[in-house]
DNA sequence: TACAGTCGGGG
DNA sequence: GTGTACGACTGTA
């Protein structure tokens, strides 16, 4: 007898013994664990003798595993003659590493695809969507999916979150209580006593039956905390929903990726219901938890595991789930770990893309516009795949300045993976255009979409990434190829129809040309560069001004990336100059932003000098009299190396030193926040017990960061440092001999 | 003034 | 069990 369920899938995990288990939440509200049984197959490929053996040996062993002698399709070797390894899903990792322990000489294929990847491949169903399954007590005899991952408006599941936060940051100062809500009702928990708040938590999670724990420090405190606290209690402690699985901690790790250490703090992950640590999930600033849902949905990726990882995986997972349904084998890599680490690296689509200089100083008249989501159009226009590059065939195309063909007869992986996505973003762009500005399905729409272009975005860089799964080298450097091959038609074509170009980045034109103000003014710009390119470019906007910035070592050469503009509509863009940089104080980076922002309002400094000065010499009233709060001058740095291995003692050494003494251990990759103080070591750690003394401030460091700040973004203006430090440190009066000059 | 050491950006 | 770009800028000799 089968019952009907249908519901959003959760979550699908390896059972510990047979098959899968999957969460479901239920159209009717109930929350279902069930189990399936599934099997997964691997292949080894190899001279014969060593397959020979490699069976032998598995036969010996009298596993439930089935064998057999197949051919299955290779991405860049076409069919190969390999042998397939059947096995229970639940068993199927670490019968892999068994074997590839004993056979290390072999290669192997569809190895180590997650189990949710696998199965989202195979039943097109992923978490937050919904589903029909027929059951059999408990166990699912069929699954199929309601609601497709590319579609925009599939129903949200209606997830009971409960949030638990510190009242401080811990790494800080030690946090007395913890602020634990559900549905709006936030409630203290006292940390004075483990054994209390363990059977506090206990009841919570019981009376609540969260579907997400939100948490704040959980995965580098909280959770290590109540581990430790269960301990000594010898109390049973077990967040998960699944009670029969312990939660699953990963530890802790620096590592290095392209010339930046990164660290990554320990994490707990649950069963049968998700775990995410704001504070330890990637890009939580770009987008929130629906950006995170959204990436799941369309990748497969497990919600915990999105959470935490960056695009970057989400892609490769994409990609594997793309071969897998064509048939196609996917590479086993060993250091599964060391292709997640380009996460950072893949960002660097500087490298071989264009770049020009800007002319140095302030414009007007210029409108900005750049190529929509370029990276991805081209891979999916010129069909870039790693499998299509540098391959000759009857139909192919060939690759400006590179000579370099590309295979035209048939799909490739990667466009075909990055085309549904491309699709979706834009349809949620279509949505928003449509939106109101106050509408509340704009933040989540809004967060879906930056969480897409990530996934875009990230695509670029592991095309070219060698240690890649899917990676080559010259996907990469046909995709720049083209990127650069496009900017200059776009030059071409707005020097054609009478524009000056100011500058160009990456994907984006500035164009100068008096008197085209509106949309319909600069469209028949934007349609030659279309037909020019055929690639989609889209109008950024209309400045008010914009200043492109010298270096500063020599001011005659330009930076192409530090300037800052003015949009008609006073919305400022800003790249590269202090208020941009995460080690710029608060206290700088603020009076940069209201210096800018005055200056956003009108056409120059000439009408709000006087204002600016004001506001400027009152912050530096405030800071010299104590008043500014000591964390907005606090300067925060990501530490590159352990401390021993510092050979010039910087501040960000000399702050890690500090926390080092008390046993409050930095590690490379790690945030280090620190306040500049008088004498010596010259820093005061945040994180130290004591808080700094406001009389040991370096005021004068500060005062100088600000003023550096200031010049920096009226200079285009002609004003330079000397003026500035004579109308904030002395006599403001001296302003009216630049306002009116003689 | 030179240069060694250190840092972070960007779509 | 490895990887370590590039350009800008700071601080010290």
């Amino acid at each position: 007898m089968a019952d009907e369920l249908s519901g959003w899938l959760l979550d699908v995990y390896a059972a510990d013994n047979q098959g899968v288990v999957l969460w479901l939440l239920g159209d009717d509200g109930r929350r279902y664990q069930l189990r399936q049984r599934l099997t997964t197959t691997f292949y080894a490929r190899g001279p014969f003798p060593r397959l020979r053996e490699l069976w032998r040996f598995i036969r010996r062993r009298h596993m439930p595993i089935c064998l057999s002698r197949t051919q299955r399709e290779d991405l860049f070797d076409g069919r190969l003659d390999v042998m397939a390894i059947e096995a229970d899903t639940a068993v199927q990792s670490r019968l892999f590493r068994y074997i590839q322990r004993r056979f290390p000489d072999l290669d192997y294929y569809d190895a180590d695809i997650p189990v949710s990847v696998q199965y989202a491949a195979r039943f097109d169903v992923s978490s937050t969507l919904r589903c029909r399954v027929s059951v059999n007590e408990g166990a699912v005899l069929d699954i199929a999916p309601l609601d497709s991952r590319w579609q925009i408006d599939n129903p949200p599941p209606p997830l009971r979150i409960l949030t638990i936060a510190p009242n401080v940051d811990p790494s800080h100062r030690a946090p007395t209580h913890l602020h634990v809500g559900f549905e709006g009702r936030v409630i203290p928990y006292s940390l004075a006593n483990g054994r209390l708040l363990l059977i506090g938590l206990q009841a919570a999670l019981k009376r609540h039956d969260p579907d997400l724990i939100l948490t704040q420090f959980g995965d580098t405190w909280l959770f290590p905390l109540l581990r430790e606290e269960a301990q000594k209690a010898a109390i049973s402690f077990n967040p998960s929903r699944d009670k029969e699985r312990p939660c699953r901690i990963k530890k802790a790790n620096s590592y290095f990726t392209y010339g930046m250490v990164l660290h990554r703090g320990e994490q707990t992950y649950l069963h049968g219901r998700w775990h995410i640590d704001i504070k330890n999930a990637l890009q939580f600033n770009e987008y929130d938890i629906s950006g995170i849902l959204e990436q799941a949905r369309v990748t497969g990726m497990p919600v915990q595991e999105m959470a935490r990882r960056s695009p970057g995986a989400g892609i490769t997972v994409m990609q594997m789930i793309t071969a897998v349904r064509r048939g196609v084998m996917v590479p086993y890599t060993k250091q599964q770990a060391e292709q997640y680490k380009s996460a950072r690296a893949l960002l660097r689509s500087d490298k071989g893309g264009m770049v020009y200089q800007p002319q140095i100083g302030l414009h007007t008249n210029v409108v900005e516009i750049d190529f929509v989501s370029m990276y991805p159009s081209i891979i999916s226009l010129f069909n870039i795949s790693p499998e299509t590059v540098k391959v000759n065939s009857p139909h192919v195309t060939v690759v400006p300045e590179l000579n370099m063909p590309i295979d035209q007869t048939k799909r490739g992986l990667l466009p075909e993976t990055l085309q549904p996505i491309l699709e979706k973003r834009i349809a949620i762009r279509a949505r928003l255009a449509n939106l109101t500005r106050l509408d509340c399905r704009r933040p989540s729409l809004q967060s879906r979409s930056a969480a897409l272009k990530w996934l875009l975005v990230v695509a670029f860089g592991y095309a070219g990434y060698k240690r890649a799964r899917f990676g080559r080298i010259e996907a990469h450097e046909a995709i720049t190829a083209y990127s650069r091959e496009a900017l200059l038609r776009a030059k071409e074509t707005a020097e054609a129809l009478g524009y000056e170009v100011v500058h160009m980045y990456i994907d984006g034109l500035w164009v100068k040309q008096k008197g085209v103000k509106t949309k319909a003014a600069i469209q028949p710009l934007l349609d030659s560069i279309e037909s020019a390119t055929g690639l989609p470019i889209a109008l950024k906007g209309f400045y008010k001004w914009i200043a492109f910035l010298p270096s500063k070592l020599d001011s005659r050469i330009p930076v192409p990336n530090r300037y800052f503009g003015a949009f008609e509509t006073g919305e400022l863009k800003v790249r590269g100059i202090e208020m941009r940089r995460h080690d710029t104080p608060p206290f700088v980076a603020d009076i940069q932003r209201a210096v800018l922002e005055q200056l956003a309002q009108t056409s120059g400094p000439n009408d709000c000098l006087l204002a600016i000065i004001e506001m400027v010499r009152g912050r530096l009233a405030a800071l010299r009299e104590k008043k500014v709060a000591p964390q907005l001058l606090l300067v925060s740095q990501i530490l590159s190396r352990p401390v021993e291995a510092y050979k010039v003692p910087s501040p960000a050494a000399r702050a890690a030193a500090q926390l080092g003494e008390i046993n409050k251990q930095r590690f490379p990759g790690q945030r280090i926040r620190f306040i500049f103080t008088m004498g010596h070591p010259g820093v005061h750690a945040w994180d130290l017990p004591e808080d700094v003394d406001p009389d040991l401030i370096d005021v004068d460091r500060y005062v100088d960061l600000m003023l550096r700040a200031v010049t920096a973004v009226l200079q285009p203006w002609g004003i330079q440092r000397g003026w500035v430090d004579e109308w904030i440190l002395r006599d403001w009066h001296q302003v009216y001999f630049y306002l009116s000059p003689a």
